[in-house]
DNA sequence: CTAAAACCTGACGTTGACGTCAGAGGCAAG
DNA sequence: CTTGCCTCTGACGTCAACGTCAGGTTTTAG
């Protein structure tokens, strides 16, 4: 959806943004927005000149990139699951897919609850020991 | 140490073993093992012909090596914080480390139990809508 | 109008924990 | 003795998510 609506019913164009926009609310490099888009995750459109303009919304999407990455997602796996994400429907191999992947995140937060555990040991004896 | 207490009070010198039998007993590669040698994480003594030999313990050591790595510490903050682990105290700079570590850690955890959240979500949309 | 700031397209560099290959010994069994 | 497995030392390759630089165009502020 390009449009949103205002008030009186009038339907307002949200301003597109550029590239520098995105990176700076959504935290993240120019580059990093670049490569998004040349993975697949980001198709802005293009201004007459070849400038990438973005719709404000493309700020939220960028966070939600970010949070998967730090999750330990591909750039692939982002791709194959952002449909999902942004339709609302997926067939049996991507439900298989997001089940996959949230195990993974599962087992890797039990690794680091059981590290945590490990370096609290090291500080508790450390702490007792001067 | 290089010696175990057997019955009666005898003390026997457990085998040295090799690096092949390390790297089985600990799930790693024959190649990782060389790696932390190179990054100042294990010491092994040497045969006369060169063969790496390590105490049985080591087994220990290298599994507790890599749940560093599955936290996301690196070769350099391990090799600072092994002095630590094995002599028992520490300095103020040491301890500060620790903490820190510990901090990032836990910061990650959270990290991922937000995209765990987020996973959820879409998963509980998507089931809901076939 | 002009200078600074932002944007563009390549394309090579970085980092960390290894994988992998080459070529050369070492070691117990038959 | 030789076969087969283990080990050794380099040294280059990998992968992912960008960083960074070069050289040029565009937009914006004054």
């Amino acid at each position: 959806m390009i449009a949103d609506t205002g008030v009186r019913g009038v339907t307002v164009t949200e301003p597109l943004i550029r590239i520098g926009e995105v990176a700076r609310d959504a935290g993240v490099s120019v580059r990093a927005v670049r490569y998004y888009e040349q993975q697949g995750l980001l198709l802005p459109r293009r201004s007459a000149s070849g400038q990438r303009l973005y719709r404000p919304d493309t700020v939220t999407l960028v966070r939600f990139i970010q949070q998967m990455y730090a999750a330990g997602l591909t750039s692939r796996r982002i791709a194959e699951l952002l449909p999902c994400w942004d339709s609302g429907h997926t067939d049996p191999g991507q439900r298989a897919m997001l089940r996959a992947e949230r195990e993974r995140i599962q087992a890797k937060v039990d690794d680091l609850r059981a590290a945590l555990d490990r370096l609290d040991e090291v500080i508790a004896i450390t702490d007792t020991h001067p």
